[in-house]
DNA sequence: TCATATCTATTAGATAATCTTATCTATAAA
DNA sequence: TTTATAGATAAGATTATCTAATAGATATGA
């Protein structure tokens, strides 16, 4: 349980005494001098004593004043370096990101490093999370989240929408049965997670009438999308990939589009962080980057190499 | 040149964090619940970062406001002791008295010790000074003035009105013209200061017909009235004296008054300071004292001994 | 599971603090 | 003297701050 004289007043009486003028002081605080006459008066009244000697020309203090100037020029002084440090923090230190396993270990880690490189200051701390994470109770600074990007209470920005297409190792183009046209499916395996149904769609859209003899063949079935496209690359069949998770692997090489059709997907990749923090510097440069990349991907077509990370 | 969040967010978010609450900051600082969490969203607005993470039932510090929270404490506990020391000085400590030479020597003087010795915390620093002091400009707490009590710029209190009156050594009762009526005084010499009006005053009011004779045995001329009544106390004349400065005298014995006749002064002695200062506990003290003592002169009948100082 | 209690958030309007403008006073310097 | 400078003051305008009422979210306990 604190009493304290009004606050304004005490930052008065700090001025004006360091200045030894009310006018100073007024021009330091951006307010005229009536105003720290005001205040002064107010202060000198709260203590029931004076703390400053008016001389017409010129301001000297009381030996009161005197005693009470060191602590409130020390007191002004912590909160000033206080919120001086709080804006450094906000500018280096930590940054958590929170994410989903497959874009993290498709997309964002791969590419980290030119982030890392382009910001020593700010050191990433990546949380793995597969399900939506609560901004305001978990310490979450940004987030990369796939869905419709339709979330209350956070700021949501698209990051990158994305399609869904067939992908296969190199060696699938040639061999005994090489994938020249849709229909060519039938003689290889389906590689899928735990979902199978975008083959279904997919398989549609590309008019392969035949679609039940396609999956003859039989299908591998993995329960996460990263091993799905770790198998296709190994050659053990034919993925579907969405662009965003296949973007590494067909620019280096270890896997190829067969075929041109592309389905659009209803979901996207957002960028997502509390709301109207997107100002914060740390923030700030993190999801620059995030969108400098996803631009990037777009500029570098499949199978040319993206710069080194 | 100072860049500060607005003070009061600060006191709201000091205390807040302090009890991890929002209603018992508020019920701290005597304000609503409300009033906290508008203050603390200002904060959280003006830093552009959020400062506690708001659970249904608990309040967290995030660690932007776990770094802000203890130079915050720090800065309130330095200005909160450095008031309470000011109003602690202000209970001790020096006090500046300003008095002239005269009563300083017959009345006050003889009396400090007891003001000293119920005030011990309290150091009395006395400037004899005969020309009127500037409260504003010399760090004078208190004074002690004679004269009409019509000073502007100060609060000034009556502490005594004064008489005048004949005084000898008791020597001069006996002898050879032994003081029986004024007409007496013819074989007297008169003591004074530079203004020997006094003595015409009285006489006249005496109704001694024959002054000039009276004055015939010559007069003796002193320029300072302590030489005077110490010259009356040695049995060299006869004095006029002043009711407060020969009080101490005609208690010891030292003087006596011969005749009962006493004539009123237009001035008188007032204490003076400076405005709304007397609430100020060292100078209540004080002038609380002044006033005791002169009432204690008049319950105390001349020849009748004073408690020892 | 439903009502209750306990937090903080929000909105609109009331209240109080703070500031400005204009003017005044005092005095040191020219 | 006159001029310039610094603080004081009064009245009114402007902001900042607070309150009251209520909502919203979620633990707690019957």
């Amino acid at each position: 349980m604190r009493r304290l004289p009004p606050l304004n007043a005490l930052r008065a009486f700090e001025a004006a005494a360091r200045h030894l003028s009310f006018t100073k002081a007024a021009g330091e605080l951006n307010v005229t001098q009536a105003a720290i006459s005001h205040q002064i008066r107010a202060l000198e009244d709260w203590l029931g004593m004076p703390l400053f000697r008016r001389q017409n020309r010129a301001l000297l203090l009381t030996d009161a004043g005197q005693a009470y100037l060191p602590a409130m020029r020390d007191a002004f002084d912590l909160m000033q370096q206080a919120t001086a440090k709080l804006h450094q923090r906000d500018r280096s230190g930590a940054l958590n990101v929170s994410t989903f396993t497959s874009f993290a270990a498709k997309w964002l880690m791969p590419r980290l490093g030119r982030f890392t490189s382009a910001h020593p200051e700010i050191e990433i701390r990546l949380g793995i999370n597969d399900s939506l994470v609560d901004f305001a109770n978990d310490e979450v600074d940004v987030g990369v989240r796939y869905g419709r990007g339709d979330w209350r209470g956070v700021d949501v920005d698209l990051l990158m929408t994305e399609e869904v297409f067939v992908v296969c190792s190199p060696k699938l183009l040639e061999g005994e049965h090489p994938l020249r046209e849709p229909a060519d499916l039938r003689y290889h395996t389906l590689l899928h997670d735990d979902l199978p149904e975008d083959w279904s769609t997919w398989l549609d859209a590309a008019g392969v009438d035949d679609a039940v003899k396609v999956r003859a063949r039989g299908d591998l079935v993995f329960n996460h999308s990263e091993m799905v496209l770790q198998a296709a690359a190994d050659g053990l069949g034919v993925a579907l990939g969405r662009s965003a998770l296949v973007a590494d692997d067909l620019a280096a090489g270890r896997l190829v589009k067969p075929f041109d059709l592309q389905l659009p997907t209803q979901s996207a990749y957002y960028v997502v962080h509390s709301e109207n923090a997107g100002d914060r510097p740390k923030i700030k440069a993190f999801t620059d980057w995030l969108h400098e990349e996803a631009a990037r991907d777009h500029r570098t077509p499949a199978n040319e190499p993206a710069p080194p990370v």
